[in-house]
DNA sequence: TTGTAGGCGTTATCAC
DNA sequence: GTGATAACGCCTACAA
């Protein structure tokens, strides 16, 4: 059945000898046609090909069931699941998924946010920290949007995340009762929520402990493993070295981990190293890495369960849900090394 | 500037004054209207914030200037950076790109090609070597398409990537000359193009050095790093070991060196291991790891122009573009150990 | 139970 | 240079 143009629904109507008021109903309200109509428009359905064009549809109605997933970076290692969890809850109720990378470019959100302008998509999940879109002006009308993965700065949108502070602590924690009081925390970030967050955790279980906190054991990065190799560096041209580091995520705990290694040690018999997310290649590094699971299929469904929700009742049910991710203890911990003790 | 519903070419007329035939000449061809009407036009834009609906622009025109990627799995280490090759390169042409996950998934491929039929995509880029569609049927149109990472089966689709065979060589050629004669394949797939065309490329390489192939020194893989390890442990329990290990790609690669590891071995000192694809973790591995390197974004970049020139002149300039990869030495290679030497 | 017709927001053709 | 107006494909009162 290939033709050149798509079947319309006169096509349809043509064929099943009647009209497209009657096709139209036969597809979204079966229950008000005859059962002897809708066969044959279901035949002539069959016949043609057709196919709803979900532009017209959209733009008669005002409303379209997509939603825009507008994503900074699609390469990151957590993208995937969440989205898998996004997907699935919106397929559910009805809805598709779309994906806009933005490469960190505003523009290219802007361009997105048309999307929502033109009813191409009910609503919008957030990976990104800041609005794509300069905040008051311009824009029609606010999309309604959760944001997942980075809580949005400037209030107002709904999160769904993890409990960073409770994670973090799991993290702190285990090290210190491994007996480690010197720890490093690499990837403090002022750009980036949840990272801090992460490090406030860090700093809690500190002071819980009683062990102050020295600036000098906390080390920015941007997350990438570059980051943490080159904290590694930083770290040796002093002259304290701490017996452990925590790390901000999993990617940077690899950079850690490949920087001390490129020096000679081993893992965890030399230093500790922890991580954050539990990324799928968590469990495949020299050593495998003890984490902090997200769960992320579950924030991807409870994120879009929130939109669906804010989509029906113009109202989410909360501003804010954080999950609490669990420990996931590997082989990248152990307790502090002796041959420190002296320096 | 918030209003309850995003304004229309209607509301910018009567705020200028004019009709919306002038209007939609003022954005479109500027030329052609007068210059103080157009100054008029601009100002009630910009009071107005109107942008336009481009559901409707393309329900008129029966076009749209979007490309859907469609990817079945977009975790893939790979994907990120073809995508933004296709995207920079469409955007320098005035189109958007929007992304289709289709988890593997035929049913949600079919979807998404809606989306064609709804004139809201202009082309696909398929990351799938199996169409997201029964081949023939039901199908209005078959949209114009290019697929990039893993050739489509049934043929007709032009084709941007790599050429495996070569890269195959590159990697095979390398472990021999380090002195490897026995040397394993990791990842072979029936479902994979992509990576039946590397394991020709391992026994070409083979035949070249007058190597006699050893069938049981292919094993199968899904090129997850799961698989890698799988295929370790297969090894293992044979009589004949390899000494070195010829990876599908990396996380295969990530794979086995990891199992290799777990069982107390040293890369490259007691066995050698070569990945293919240059994915990002590739250099923070233990050891870093020998590879073979995609140009992905620039694959991405070839891909779009195949597209769009197919969309332009409905024919494209080739069917199949092959790109050389390179060979990335790192330090998973070495010669062969000698205490394989006896068995 | 079914059909007619108006309109969603645009663009393009034709007049003026 | 500018303005009516038809049409893109669809849905839904309203009528029959």
């Amino acid at each position: 059945m290939f033709h050149s143009t798509p079947a319309t629904i006169e096509d349809v109507a043509r064929i099943a000898q009647v009209s497209i008021a009657t096709v139209s109903r036969a597809i979204h309200n079966p229950e008000k046609v005859a059962n002897s109509t809708r066969l044959k428009v279901n035949q002539a359905i069959a016949i043609t090909g057709y196919t709803t064009n979900a532009m017209a549809r959209s733009l008669r109605l005002g409303r379209s069931n997509m939603i825009l997933v507008v994503a900074p970076d699609i390469g990151d290692p957590n993208f995937s699941s969440i989205l898998i969890g996004l997907e699935n809850e919106a397929r559910a109720h009805g809805y598709g998924v779309l994906i806009g990378h933005t490469q960190n470019d505003a523009q290219r959100g802007l361009e997105y946010l048309k999307f929502f302008d033109s009813n191409q998509a009910a609503g919008l999940i957030l990976f990104t920290g800041i609005l794509p879109f300069g905040h008051q002006t311009m824009m029609a009308r606010l999309p309604p949007s959760v944001a997942v993965f980075e809580p949005v700065f400037n209030g107002g949108i709904p999160y769904v995340g993890v409990d960073e502070h409770a994670g973090a602590r799991k993290a702190i924690d285990l090290l210190i009762t491994e007996g480690h009081r010197k720890i490093a925390f690499i990837g403090d970030s002022r750009t980036r929520l949840a990272y801090s967050r992460r490090r406030e955790g860090y700093e809690q279980g500190l002071a819980a402990a009683r062990i102050p906190l020295d600036p000098r054991m906390v080390l920015e990065g941007d997350g990438t493993s570059e980051s943490g190799r080159l904290a590694v560096e930083q770290l040796f041209m002093r002259d304290t070295l701490p017996t452990a580091f925590m790390c901000v995520n999993d990617q940077t705990a690899l950079g850690v981990m490949t920087g001390l290694a490129a020096r000679g040690y081993t893992m965890p018999r030399d230093f500790s190293v922890t991580g954050f997310d539990d990324v799928p290649q968590a469990s495949f590094m020299t050593p495998p890495l003890t984490t902090i699971r997200q769960p992320r299929t579950l924030i991807g469904k409870h994120a879009m369960a929130l939109l669906l929700e804010l989509l029906s009742e113009g109202q989410p049910a909360e501003s804010e849900l954080l999950l609490v991710p669990d420990l996931v203890i590997r082989n990248s911990v152990g307790p502090p090394s002796r041959q420190w003790e002296t320096r």
